[in-house]
DNA sequence: CGGTAAATTTAGCCAACACTAAACTTTATA
DNA sequence: TATAAAGTTTAGTGTTGGCTAAATTTACCG
C-alpha cells in the first residue's frame, strides 16, 4: 500500500518524534528539499497519517504511528536476521535493512520473526516493536546521565552513524558490555568510563546516543 | 541505478528471450498495457539496453542482458538463501524473492553468495548466473522430449506458477527425484512417467516446463 | 489485390515525488 | 515595535511510469 517514500517519511517522523517535527528537520533527515517535505506532509495529512499545522510542524496520528512502527519492526527484524545468518559488520546491517525493509511481506516478516524466536532487541540493542506495534517499556538511560560509580551494562548503541558505531565497537562499547562511570565533564556532558579495567573518554555527543541499564539484569 | 520497473522489464525480456520479444507478450508478462511497454522499450533503447525495431519487437543488447542476468542472479540467490534459512514453501520463495531482488546491494549479494557456498542452482533447480552473468552450460532437457525408458533425474521445476508447482510437489516431482518415461501421448505431448513405482500422468504443458537430465549425474 | 483484424505506436492524461524560485509566516533582534 | 532573518508554503517544472483512445502499421484472407 504505502510507497517507499511514504514509509520513509513515516519512519523519520517516528524517529524524530514524538513531539511535533519541524518541516526542515524532517527534510534534513531525509536529505530532501523542505518544499518536498511540505508537500508530502500535506499528502500524509489527507491520508490521516500525520497531523500537520501549517508553519507549526507535524506529528504522527495513531494510524501513522502504527504504520511507522511496522516499518521499524521490519527494519529491526531484518537487522537481527542478517546479523544472525550472514556475518556482516554492525554498521552494514543498518544500510542493508534500510533498503530491504520496504520489500518485506507480512508472511516473510512472520517467518523471520519465528526463525529468530521472536526477539525483543536488534543487534544494536534497539527494542523491536511487536506485530501490532507494541513497544516493550525499556528502562534504558543515556550513558551521559548515568550516576557515577554505579555498575551499568551497555544496552543500546546507535545504528545510523557508521563512524560513531565503528569507534564504539573498536573500544568494546557494544551491547552487553559492563562498565562504570568514573567522571563527568561538568561543562559539555562528556564522561569517562571504566571498562575492562581501562579508562575511556567518551564525548558528549556519543554519551547521549549510547544507552545503558542496570548492571546484571540487562 | 536502474529502477525497479527497469529491472523488471529487463528480467522479463530475458525470460522471454533470447529471440525478439513482441510488445504484447512483454506487456502481458508484466501485467501492463501494451502502450506502457512500448514507451519503456523506447526508453531502454535510448539507454542502450534493448534493441527495438518499431512494430518488430525488441531484444536485449549485451549491456541489457548483463543487467538482466544480475537481476536473475539476485533473485535466485535470494530464493536459495530464504529456502536454506527460513522454511518457506517452494512457491512462496518466488514471490518473496521477486520483491527483495531489487533491494539487494552488491555487498549483500556477495555475503549471501559466500554464506551459501557459491551455489550453482536455486531450489527450483534453475542455474544461478555468476557475478559477471556467466551461466553454466546446462544439459537439461524438457521432460516432454526425453526418450522412453531412459532413467532421468528431475533437475528443474518452474518457479512462477504456484499452482503447477504445488501439484508437482504433491506428486513428488521435485529436483533430484528419479523417474522413467513410460509413454508419450502422440498428439498433445503429454507423458506418463514412473516414479517410486507409481505411474503418473503429466500434462503436456507441465512436461514442457519440467526439465530432466541423465540418471545418476544430476 | 484490397480490406480487415491484430498488433503496435502515438497522443494526451494522471499521480507520485523530486527540484528551484518566489511568496508568505513566524521569530528574533535592533 | 519595526524589520530582518529564518522557516515554511505555494507555484511552477521535470521525470518516471502507469492508463485510455486514436492513429498507424503489419499480416492475413477472400
Amino acid at each position: 500500500m504505502a510507497s517507499v517514500a511514504v514509509e520513509n517519511y513515516l519512519k523519520s517522523m517516528w524517529e524524530l518524534g514524538p513531539a511535533a517535527v519541524a518541516t526542515q528537520e524532517l527534510a534534513q533527515h531525509l536529505a530532501v528539499a523542505p518544499a518536498s517535505a511540505t508537500r508530502m506532509l500535506q499528502r500524509l495529512s489527507e491520508r490521516g497519517l500525520v497531523a500537520h499545522t501549517p508553519y507549526r510542524g507535524a506529528s504522527l496520528t495513531a494510524a501513522g504511528e502504527r504504520k511507522a512502527l511496522s516499518v521499524v519492526r521490519r527494519h529491526r527484524l531484518l537487522e537481527t536476521f542478517l546479523a544472525r545468518t550472514l556475518d556482516l559488520g554492525r554498521d552494514q546491517l543498518h544500510d542493508e535493512a534500510e533498503r530491504l525493509e520496504h520489500a518485506l511481506s507480512p508472511a516473510l516478516e512472520r517467518a523471520i520473526d519465528d526463525y529468530l524466536g521472536n526477539p525483543q532487541r536488534d543487534p544494536h540493542g534497539h527494542p523491536i516493536p511487536g506485530p501490532q506495534g507494541e513497544l516493550p517499556p525499556e528502562g534504558d538511560s543515556p550513558l551521559g546521565g548515568w550516576p557515577l560509580d554505579r555498575p551499568a551494562t551497555v544496552s543500546q548503541v546507535p545504528d545510523r552513524d557508521a563512524e560513531m558505531l565503528g569507534w564504539l565497537e573498536s573500544q568494546g562499547l557494544v551491547p552487553g558490555r559492563e562498565l562504570r562511570l568514573v567522571a563527568r565533564d561538568p561543562f559539555d556532558g562528556g564522561v569517562t568510563v571504566k571498562l575492562d579495567g581501562r579508562l575511556l573518554q567518551v564525548a558528549a555527543s556519543v554519551a547521549e546516543e549510547v544507552r545503558v541499564s542496570d548492571g546484571g539484569a540487562a
